[in-house]
DNA sequence: CAGTGGATCGTCT
DNA sequence: GACGATCCACTGG
């Protein structure tokens, strides 16, 4: 996979240890999906961080070792990639060294190219400003579903790249969505977005 | 508009 | 058997 103009983000860059700052250093980088030779990529616009088994917000909470959460104990630059309600798949980017579960959310993405595709993935009209918003939307216009989880983010199929010409990137920081049962860990300032962009979830 | 409830199924208790 | 790191259609004002 190459996407002009972009470098290729080293699935190694993501033993990093500060879940916090990895998270604030994707906005504005690219998540870009090849499927059957198809590319497309949208410009990464919200996120959330998980802070392991500290985070009651966090599916690895209390140092919870399951089937499911096995991804998350995986070396950071892998896919964590489950289902949600029944219905959605959520991306999410795992963190730090081996058996540190980090992860990181990608809630929002702004289509850059493959737009098409990207409208046709979500039953919507080119221009719809709700393709990519929100994290269950980001899967369904990437084409990204939980067959996925495990994968390393190495530039085959699933991939994370830094545009060379970074735009200035005005970010706020706020409270994570859907949490409330974490308890006081909801009110966490883990989610990270740009500023006045329409592909963050309102 | 805001508010509400249904969809839908893997996962864990 | 209960419940989601959600989304959208549908209601009523």
């Amino acid at each position: 996979m190459i996407i002009p103009d972009a470098k290729l983000i080293p699935h190694t860059y993501w033993l990093g240890e500060d879940v916090l700052q990895l998270a604030q250093d994707l906005l504005g980088c690219y998540l870009a999906t090849k499927i059957d030779g198809v590319l497309s990529y949208g410009r990464i616009v919200e996120v959330e961080a998980y802070e392991g088994v500290n985070d009651r917000a966090a599916h690895v909470y209390g140092d919870k070792k399951t089937a499911r959460t096995e991804t998350m104990y995986q070396t950071g630059g892998h896919a964590y990639v489950y289902l949600c309600y029944g219905i959605h798949h959520l991306l999410n980017v795992v963190t730090g060294k081996k058996g540190t579960p980090h992860a990181i959310l990608i809630r929002g993405v702004e289509p850059v190219f493959g737009e098409e595709i990207m409208a046709e993935r979500s039953n919507k009209k080119i221009g719809d400003q709700r393709i990519g918003r929100g994290p269950g939307n980001v899967s369904k216009a990437l084409g990204i579903t939980r067959d996925w989880d495990g994968k390393v983010l190495d530039g085959a199929e699933l991939s994370l790249w830094r545009p060379n010409h970074f735009p200035k990137i005005k970010m706020e920081r706020g409270a994570r969505i859907g949490v409330t049962y974490a308890q006081e860990d909801a009110l966490r300032a883990n989610r990270f977005w740009i500023e006045n962009n329409p592909h963050v979830s309102k």
